[in-house]
DNA sequence: CGCTCATAAT
């Protein structure tokens, strides 16, 4: 049987060198066969053709096994046909795209003629595997060994600087390439369009785009990608329908970018017709352009739609779990809605699971994304066990990793897990560093707040402006004027950070802790600013509590002129009115709030147990355990008044029209139902922690401390404005704050 | 002869 060689015309090689070796009488096909079978042939010690080994080789690469390649690798040493240096070179390419680079290294070294296609191979290998340190130390060697760099050199090593952010040597590079009047050559200028795109020069990126002569559909896509890259989504979605007139045809890259650029966008229409058209070019059976819909599908709320096309996909690779996982875990933001933040987190919880079933490994975004559900629901019982999954599977080296399990211990009113994660990072970044100061302050514990700020600056780390938030954040729940005036004036004159409405509303709300509501108005006149909502909602809740109406008042004046667009500040408003008995002035709020179309507050609480998420409205009912619930309440109640607690008539929660409705006690709040399910369902010892959609109102916030005393537990409750933790009778937010 | 450039997410 005679064989001739004939290569696929997909594929990429073309190997017709002269035979130097015999002729064997009998060739089978490997392309045909299966591998043991062609390696068999081989065992019995047929001489072969150098080019006998190339399609066996190519199976390698396409199945992605170097272990087979390294079989093939001990044959060639065996017939002699490692002296061939373009068989060689083509083995060393195979063990680069099977990822061990280890090997490919070993066959380069073995090489007995090394030239620059040699060491092209290897640059790029390294540049493919994620080492461009590596990629830029061969193309030195390549440089001192006199050999001149190729187009294919060329491209590779910028693409090595591209990754390094190196963009010194990118521009001797570019330098060299001008020198040699490489510059026309498509690569090459596609490479410098990505290198210049990645170092954030986008204005040198569109420049190097418009100098490439002819562009390919390469040069388009880098060019779309790279506008994505530097927050010029729209202008990519222009520049794809530039590409379109030119009648240059997308392919599967340029498809992902541009659904990319549609989930920035929120651009669902464009979207979907990038879906039909990716159905016309044939690539939505490519599995990126698939996730890259559902993506954005899932990123637009068509959460069924996502849904659909998960459960259909037939190649489900970890992208695609952590895709729908981020997908979820963005609409998280309990500040938006939280009842949408339950449901989606939840989700996002349950796909985690399944992927922690499957035999699919989770990466550090899979952590990232689902550490922020965890967050972002209170769900420290799931936010441990990730932790732990996350210390199995080595992922907690990972910087933001650490920083999101930092993050979440915080959120979730555990300051000890938090210390712990934090000490245990390997390194600390900025954002470590202030979230664990703004947790110290978040837990009333101002002075290990600022100490950790003095470690931090030893530490040769420089605070950003959020790290002042929290710097401030402490001063101001201890009370420390003088500190919190050092620290201003440090952040402005030796760290030049200019002071924004975050730092003058902690600084205003430490003077209205103090009682010091003139100094909090005149620090106001001071600023250049006009104080916004929050401030004027600050500002309210002190005057209220320190009895000085005439003030408050005057603040209601000037936020309502602001016309308020959340309907927690407009119930501010109402309870300081109607505690004043100021009818008119209760009409007027309620009027203001019908014009701004502003819905009733939702109040709504959750507590994240080991398996599931309950949640609870006021007067909630339909649980099972509601009666024991209802009555462990009213006992807790009764025992609280025997320690001098007092009902304060509830006021309006906005949900009341009716003036002699307005002070009937609303007596079950979510929190209190939550709080009670908690006290039944969690295991003794252990913390109860609940989400609450709006902030608490100062009889349940009342309540709940003498509940943490009468009970010996400690409850924490995270309500949209600020961090509560009770324990024996106190709680960490020192009883200030927009308090409903 | 052999070696190159571009994609989805936190």
């Amino acid at each position: 049987m005679e064989f001739i060689f004939e290569l696929q015309s997909s594929s990429n090689i073309s190997y017709q060198r002269s035979s130097t070796t015999t002729s064997p009488d009998r060739y089978i096909d490997p392309k045909c066969l299966d591998f043991r079978e062609a390696l068999s042939f081989l065992n019995e010690g047929t001489k072969v053709d150098s080019a006998y080994y190339v399609p066996l080789l190519q199976k390698c690469i396409d199945t992605y096994s170097a272990s087979e390649a390294q079989i093939i690798h001990t044959h060639i040493i065996k017939t002699g046909a490692h002296e061939d240096t373009y068989l060689m070179t083509f083995l060393l390419n195979v063990y680069s795209k099977c990822g061990v680079m280890d090997y490919a290294h070993g066959v380069f070294d073995k090489l007995s003629v090394k030239n620059v296609v040699t060491r092209t191979a290897l640059i790029a290998g390294y540049v493919r595997n994620s080492q461009p340190e590596l990629a830029i130390e061969v193309f030195n060697e390549l440089l001192e060994a006199g050999a001149y760099p190729t187009n294919y050199t060329l491209a590779a090593v910028l693409s090595a600087c591209s990754s390094l952010y190196n963009i010194k040597m990118g521009k001797q590079i570019h330098g060299y390439i001008i020198k040699y009047q490489l510059e026309s050559d498509i690569s090459i200028g596609n490479s410098i369009c990505s290198l210049y795109s990645k170092c954030n020069c986008f204005d040198y990126a569109v420049k190097s785009f418009g100098r490439i002569p002819e562009k390919n559909v390469i040069s388009w896509t880098t060019m779309i990608s790279a506008c994505g890259d530097n927050g010029e989504a729209q202008k990519g979605l222009d520049i794809f329908v530039e590409m379109l007139s030119e009648n240059c045809e997308p392919n599967e890259f340029t498809v992902t970018s541009i659904l990319s650029l549609c989930c920035v966008l929120q651009a669902l229409e464009f979207g979907k017709q990038v879906h039909s058209m990716s159905i016309k070019l044939g690539c939505l059976s490519n599995p990126p352009v698939k996730n890259s819909i559902m993506y954005l599908y899932l990123r637009s709320g068509k959460t069924d739609e996502a849904q659909k096309m998960f459960n259909a996909m037939e190649t489900v690779s970890l992208v695609t779990w952590n895709s729908m996982i981020a997908g979820y875990a963005q609409m998280t933001d309990i500040e938006k809605d939280v009842v949408t933040a339950q449901h989606t987190g939840t989700e996002a919880l349950n796909i985690f699971l399944k992927l922690s079933r499957s035999s699919m490994k989770p990466d550090f975004f899979t952590f990232s994304s689902i550490l922020t559900v965890c967050s972002s629901l209170v769900a420290s019982t799931q936010g441990e066990q990730i932790h732990a999954q996350a210390i199995k599977t080595g992922f907690l080296s990972d910087i933001v990793v650490g920083s999101a399990l930092v993050n979440m211990y915080n959120k979730c009113g555990d300051i000890e897990g938090a210390t712990k994660a934090f000490v245990e990072m390997p390194t600390r970044t900025v954002i470590s560093w202030t979230s664990m100061i703004t947790g110290y302050a978040q837990h009333g514990r101002p002075q290990q707040a600022l100490q950790l700020f003095e470690d931090m600056t030893l530490a040769g780390e420089r605070p950003n402006k959020i790290t002042f938030v929290g710097v401030f954040s402490a001063c101001s729940h201890a009370g420390l004027v003088d500190e919190a005036m050092r620290y201003f004036k440090m952040m402005k004159k030796q760290y030049k950070i200019k002071p924004v409405m975050e730092h003058f509303a902690c600084l205003i709300d430490m003077f209205v802790r103090l009682g010091r509501l003139q100094d909090a108005f005149d620090f106001i006149k001071k600023m250049n600013f006009e104080p916004n909502e929050f401030i004027w909602s600050i500002l309210i809740a002190g005057c209220r509590s320190h009895g000085n109406l005439e003030l408050g008042f005057y603040a209601a004046e000037h936020l309502l002129e602001l016309k308020p667009k959340d309907s927690e500040t407009y119930v501010l408003l109402l309870n300081m009115y109607l505690s004043a008995a100021r009818w008119k002035d209760v009409s007027k709020v309620r009027r203001m709030m019908k014009d701004e179309k502003l819905g009733k507050l939702k109040d709504w609480s959750s507590i994240s147990m080991k398996d599931k998420v309950r949640s609870f409205k006021p007067d909630d009912r339909s649980d099972t355990h509601s009666p024991e619930m209802y009555a462990l309440l009213n006992d807790l109640l009764d025992k609280a008044k025997n320690l001098g607690y007092v009902s304060q008539k509830s006021l309006e929660m906005a949900d009341e029209e009716e003036k002699g409705k307005t002070f009937s006690s609303v007596v079950h709040h979510s929190e209190k139902l939550a709080v009670a399910y908690g006290l039944l369902k969690v295991p003794s010892g252990a913390s109860i922690r609940v989400l609450k959609s709006i902030s608490m109102c100062r009889d349940c916030h009342n309540l709940i401390k003498h509940i943490s005393a009468l009970t010996g537990r400690e409850i924490i409750i995270r309500d949209s404005k600020r961090l509560h933790q009770f324990n024996n009778g106190h709680c960490s937010c020192g009883d200030f704050g927009s308090l409903l």
